[in-house]
RNA sequence: GCCGAAGUGGCGGAACUGGCAGACGCGCACGACUCAAAAUCGUGUGGUAGCAAUAUCAUGGGGGUUCGAUUCCCUCCUUCGGCACCA
């Protein structure tokens, strides 16, 4: 047998030696780059581009998994093929390298997560070179390279001078065991994901993303997307859009509140039913509720105790608690009463801590008639119910102006009479909350902000800034007040913006990265911090703005922040990565001397993006992005938001508003027990031991074998012989039809009609299915084809279908097409078969010679009819359905029956039908 | 509860816009090679009846459209994934 680690060493080295082999040039073609001069350079300018995106690893310390095999080797197939075909394609690779595990292994460890996390990628790369992925690894990036995330933080910049982002007390997820705010990504069922310890809810100051603002845009950008219905779908139910309509009700006894603020704002999707209104319902965290409490003079002392006790009891508790007895509503009346504009009843305000502060305008118009929940709180504390809906006749009822109406013409009625009298008006509701930003970790990029607390003291003397209004005599005010003027003018960021986040700027981004400073120990710290709080050169630093001393955020942004516009890292790399050389990033982690890093910096500070607009424009959109389900929601929403922020700010070539064209969801593989890969389960396939056993091309074509690259599948070792039993056939065959080629001299034998029909044919579905992403019957065909060229026992192969089968099977197999290639090719053509061009079908071989043409009688297959006429097929029905009669099985199925009915489906088949 | 996906041999899975259901692979059985085993090669392989030709039943259940349905429509069941007191 072939020794395939002889091949795949020799390969790999040669295929070191010529990146020219999967590197992709830009608009731009980078001549000197190449160091090969054997090989033509083709002009990429006249060349289609192509985009093919896998979604960058997290390079965790247990190396590349099955998983990662998988979806990589697929995206590699396509990419080979589309460059076979003549495609200038892009196939990237990179890191998104902040996160959690690399975190918590270095504080195990007493390592610097920056060296671990170098060790890993570079695992992750030599693995990956093993499996041949053609990677265009010039264009490598990394989140956590100053020189990469200088952008994601200037992103950040970004979106709070557009007034995106915003800094708001919140209460998180907190894991009193680990001392550490927990993203609602780690919890799990209510518990810390990494000690298992109850999770309580505490506030923490955050900064929020107003992704929400984008919510309508992010629904109608899909339709410039061909993602498949169920991403699409998942997208549009995550933003969760609602229309209704906002509804103002009078507050009856409202001058017992201290702010006399006299009417309640809800939200409600059935305007139609506000005859039916009996009550209303205020989250506990609703601003009236506050006034309530901070007011003797609305209740009594035992009732303000009542709504006291309550109010606090809700808000301690988790979600989880909230939602998981949501079967008994609990709540509280809280004194006041309200006013139905359409008939000026006078309802009850209640407290409940089913509705939700979160969402709408947290409050509701309860019409417990017509809504289940607000039926289960009106019964539990026996309140009115007024139907005014009539199920049977779809008539709306008990509702003067609006009876007889449907339910939406009731609805477009009433909308009209509340924005006639200015106390309604139409309006949309989603579910998608704003994005919280903050992390309390390390291992994550520092976001830029800088806050001053003698600016935040003096937050009144900014807003009497906005007022223009000059009319104190103190000197430290009027100072400040020029500085902030000169501030603005100079930044552009809208006055109200800092208002919002009072003593908070963003660093200047001349000052970009703000490089994350090495510190002893990465252990959170007991309030709850960054362990960045703790470096005191981290955290120093001037006021942008009165230029006296400030301190710098320690939150670091999340996990999504890098993966959010990678893509047009990939773009863009060399100019990215070229900022800082190398050996700087290295060493910049080393003190926080930030001028020295700043002044070098300066020197290759280059606008990235308005620089790069050819490479975007030239690249964009991703074409075909392939991923996991996981991300289907999040990691997608969330990139394109950024792109489409990015485009808005004007930034990104017009052309594209969507950042992914085609999103292709990758599938999952199981252990040999049809159980998740897991350790403690001893489950867990590793792709580098495979490999090792029976070569990289067996675990390449049986992972793409196994089944739909969608689908779910388990490991199974006997599978996985049957391709390698296909692969050594397939070698064997070649060099079967080598010998016989060399024997003859080297005379290039013709292959008969009966090769060609095979081989074509097999042209024609192995393109249709690479094209499809079906590999599983790419493969399936390819073995076919073997076994029916094997079955004929002729002259031989041309040298022209030998080569088409080795470049057929090249996008799986890369090692074991390159080796047959150097032995078939000695003559001419390119060197390698990866630069050889896909084969095309001549469709002059595609005409069988013999039709088979099944024949039914009542759609019921009776017999055959062989046919060797090929005209007759096609041209003839009459003839054809005389013959299909004229066959003695069929007669006999005819018999005495009178045909009604005779159908002839050409070259396929004749139903005769009888009665 | 809502949204989405999927149910085909012993198993993984094929089947283009409705046109011979089960491609390809695994497994199994028998045979060849071998002292023997493994590996390899060959033949067969949906169920039932039959020596066989052949017949008949079969794509989760039921119904419908059609000359013809795995494919389209309705309905029910099951499994998996996501969301979930969203007014």
């Amino acid at each position: 047998m072939t020794d395939f680690k002889l091949i795949e060493s020799k390969w790999q080295e040669y295929w070191g030696e010529h990146p020219e082999i999967y590197n992709s040039n830009g608009p731009i073609t980078n001549n000197q780059d190449t160091n090969n001069k054997q090989l033509p350079i083709t002009n990429n300018q006249t060349k289609k581009k192509i985009y093919v995106l896998n979604e960058f690893p997290y390079p965790s310390g247990s190396g590349l998994h099955v998983g990662h095999a998988f979806s990589f080797v697929g995206g590699d197939v396509y990419a080979r093929f589309k460059r076979m075909q003549g495609y200038n394609v892009l196939f990237p690779m990179g890191w998104d390298a902040f996160g959690l595990p690399t975190e918590n292994y270095a504080i195990k460890m007493k390592r610097k997560p920056q060296e671990i996390t170098r060790e890993n990628t570079d695992m992750f790369r030599k693995q990956m070179k093993r499996l041949a992925l053609s990677y265009d690894w010039d264009r490598e990036i990394n989140t956590t390279d100053p020189a990469y995330y200088k952008w994601t933080q200037w992103i950040f910049i970004q979106l709070f001078k557009k007034g995106l982002v915003y800094k708001k007390e919140m209460p998180i997820n907190w894991c009193p065991s680990c001392k550490i705010g927990l993203a609602n990504e780690e919890v799990v069922d209510g518990k810390c994901e990494r000690c298992g310890s109850e999770v309580s809810r505490r506030n923490i100051s955050q900064w929020v993303v107003k992704i929400t603002n984008y919510a309508d845009k992010l629904i109608e950008g899909l339709k410039e997307t061909n993602f498949i219905d169920k991403v699409k779908q998942s997208q549009i139910n995550w933003i969760g859009k609602s229309e209704g309509a906002h509804i103002k009700f009078s507050i009856f006894n409202f001058q017992f509140l201290k702010d006399k603020k006299n009417y309640l704002e809800v939200f409600t999707t059935r305007p139609d039913t506000l005859f039916g209104v009996t009550f209303m319902v205020v989250a506990p965290e609703h601003d009236l509720v506050n006034q309530i409490m901070n007011n003797q003079e609305t209740n009594s002392n035992n009732q303000i105790e009542e709504i006291k006790n309550y109010v606090k009891k809700a808000r301690s508790k988790s979600d989880m608690e909230r939602t998981e007895l949501n079967k008994d509503k609990t709540g509280v009346f809280s004194g006041l009463y309200a006013i139905n504009p359409v008939n000026n009843k006078q309802i009850p305000i209640w407290i409940s801590d089913f509705v939700l502060s979160s969402y709408g305008t947290g409050a509701i118009m309860s019409v417990p008639a017509h809504d289940d929940r607000d039926k289960d709180f009106a019964k539990k504390f026996g309140l009115e119910i007024i139907d005014v809906y009539n199920e049977e006749e779809k008539k709306v009822i008990n509702s003067e102006f609006l009876n007889g109406l449907t339910k939406e013409e009731a609805g477009q009625k009433i909308i009209k009479w509340l924005e006639e009298k200015y106390i309604g008006e139409r309006t949309a509701s989603y579910h998608l909350r704003d994005w919280i930003f903050s992390r309390q970790h390390y291992w994550g990029e520092p976001i830029p902000m800088i806050h001053c607390s003698k600016c935040s003291m003096n937050h009144n003397f900014q807003f009497s800034i906005f007022n223009f209004q000059s009319n104190s005599n103190d000197k430290d005010f009027n100072e400040i007040q020029d500085k902030l003027k000169n501030y603005v003018k100079k930044t552009g960021i809208d006055i109200r913006v800092l208002e919002n986040n009072p003593g908070w700027y963003p660093v200047e981004e001349k000052q970009l990265p703000i490089v994350l400073p090495e510190v002893e120990a990465y252990e959170p710290t007991d309030d709850g911090k960054s362990p960045l709080s703790k470096i005191e050169g981290f955290i120093k630093c001037k006021c942008p703005v009165c230029d006296k001393e400030a301190i710098r955020e320690t939150d670091t942004m999340p996990n999504w922040a890098g993966s959010d516009w990678y893509y047009l890292a990939y773009c863009m790399a060399t100019k990215v990565n070229n900022q800082l050389p190398i050996t700087k990033k290295q060493t910049i982690t080393n003190n926080q001397d930030t001028n020295n890093i700043e002044n070098k910096l300066n020197d290759v500070f280059v606008d990235i993006f308005s620089d790069s607009k050819k490479e975007l424009e030239y690249w964009g959109p991703v074409d075909v992005y392939i991923g996991g389900d996981e991300h289907n929601v999040l990691h997608l929403l969330y990139s394109r938001f950024i792109y489409q922020f990015l485009w808005d700010l004007g930034v990104l070539p017009k052309k594209n508003k969507e950042p992914y064209y085609k999103r292709i969801s990758h599938g999952v593989i199981l252990g040999p027990d049809g159980q998740r890969m897991s350790k403690s389960k001893g489950n867990v396939i590793v792709p580098e031991v495979v490999a090792d056993k029976y070569g990289v091309d067996v675990v390449r074509m049986y992972l793409m074998f196994m089944g739909p690259f969608d689908s779910t599948m388990a490991w199974n070792e006997n599978t996985l012989m049957g391709v390698k039993r296909f692969l050594d056939k397939f070698i064997k065959f070649i060099n079967n039809q080598e010998t016989n080629f060399n024997k003859q001299s080297k005379i290039n034998i013709a292959s008969n009609k009966e090769v060609k029909l095979i081989i074509n044919k097999l042209i024609k579905s192995v393109s249709e299915d690479l094209e499809n992403f079906k590999y599983n019957t790419a493969i399936a065909k390819l073995m076919e084809a073997i076994n029916s060229l094997s079955a004929i026992q002729s002259v031989g192969l041309s040298e022209e279908d030998i080569k088409t089968l080795v470049k057929l099977i090249a996008p799986m197999a890369p090692y074991t097409a390159e080796e047959m290639w150097s032995q078939v090719n000695e003559k001419n053509g390119p060197v390698s078969v990866h630069l050889s061009d896909w084969p095309e079908v001549d469709k002059k071989y595609l005409v069988e010679e013999t039709v088979v043409i099944a024949v039914a009688v009542d759609g019921k297959v009776r017999g055959q009819l062989i046919i060797n006429n090929v005209e007759l097929i096609i041209s003839n029905k009459d003839t054809v359905i005389n013959k299909a009669k004229d066959l003695e099985q069929i007669k006999k199925w005819i018999g005495e029956g009178k045909i009604v009915k005779e159908i002839y489906v050409p070259g396929k088949m004749v139903n005769i039908v009888l009665r």
